[in-house]
DNA sequence: ACCTGAACACCGTTCAAGT
DNA sequence: ACCTGAACACCGTTCAAGT
């Protein structure tokens, strides 16, 4: 007898959520049709069931982001750190970190203010980060720091992407800015996307700058 | 005649309502009680005056928020780039922007997306700090992906500040995460708050790589 | 244990009606 | 021109009732 025979039958059919089939909806819907229209509602209606059934398994929207956010971090490679010198190593796992979040801009609010505990993926990232800057000979006062700076600069390199192309448009003030507008249209000449050019070019520096100081 | 008796005596009373209210009122709202409880509805009421009053004046509460950053964007301090050397103007520069975004992060993804044409103010600050890139002797086409890279890593600091003070507590995974554990143990020891170490740490580094690129 | 359906307490926004 | 009041089209979430 099968499920769908055994549900016309009358008997309770098993229970047919769970986080993984939950998450893997979530995910789904979310690559198709972006974070602005991820409903609870529509969710459920994907899976099925009732909005309300959602809340047998988990407790909130923001802990289903949570779960999209430890699914999501499987994508991050840190694999160079096994391969590559420090420096190669953390321009790769850094840019490889940003273009996944580039996706999943909302999530970004939701870990921000996540404890790591609550992240198996995001504490084992971490791990394999501090490992690297410790073997590297990085005081240990300064790795965590240095994890941070370069998180944050990942999550607003992430933001930007969102920016629309012409967001330095200065057209209606060029005399007011002489500066600013050349600035931009010479960016423009010399590069296509100005979004991956300033991440790249600040990485560069800031892993450089990171390095540097040595105790 | 007052304003409140010719209400009482029915004549229609003049405008109360207009944009430097409505965004005084708004930024009051927003630093007593933060942007989770900030609603049209509250705003509205507030103003004594009904919520489908306020769109007689403002498109969207998004057009709102636009308002707001417009106005926050004043604190920001731009004079040290008349009086100090380049590295020490972007340290101080940056510092300030990014306090002044601590206290209203829920503004950063409205104004990452946000034209720059659109806020005068955003406009003139890149104009000064553009100039004075240019001044410094900084190539024309790096100046926009120095001025990004800085906003990306401003931005993604001012949201770390959320962040809970124990969100590295590792207690339950101490012994998968040997050497992040003791990373998080050793910044303890020799800093009062994490977010604000790793901001100073990762702006010196970053300020100090961007301007070693010279052409 | 797990699901449905109805309901709650909100949102932002629109619009006809008034002055 | 500007405001009110009612309504619309949603949200996330709760909860009694069913199996």
């Amino acid at each position: 007898m099968s499920e769908t025979e055994a549900r016309r039958a009358g008997r309770p059919r098993k229970a047919v959520l769970n986080r993984e089939r939950i998450t893997e909806h979530a995910l789904e819907l979310v690559s198709d049709d972006g974070y602005e229209s991820f409903t609870m509602q529509r969710l459920a209606k994907s899976l099925g069931v009732s909005p309300s059934a959602l809340y047998n398994h988990v407790d909130s929207k923001n802990d289903l982001l949570q779960w999209i956010q430890e699914l999501v971090m499987a994508d991050i490679d840190t694999s160079v750190f096994d391969e590559a010198d420090i420096k190669e190593a953390l321009l790769q796992w850094a840019t490889s970190y940003r273009n996944v979040f580039a996706r999943h801009i909302p999530l970004i609010p939701v870990i921000a203010v996540l404890p790591v505990s609550d992240s198996p993926r995001t504490l084992g990232m971490y791990e394999r980060v501090a490992e690297a800057l410790s073997d590297y000979g990085m005081a240990e006062s300064e790795v965590v720091p240095t994890i941070v700076a370069l998180e944050s600069f990942i999550f607003g390199s992430a933001m930007d992407t969102a920016a629309p192309h012409d967001i330095f448009d200065t057209r209606n003030h060029q005399d007011l800015t002489p500066h600013f507008t050349q600035a931009v249209a010479a960016q423009r000449r010399s590069k296509l996307n100005t979004s991956d050019d300033s991440f790249q070019h600040g990485l560069s520096a800031l892993v450089t700058g990171l390095l540097a100081i040595r105790s």
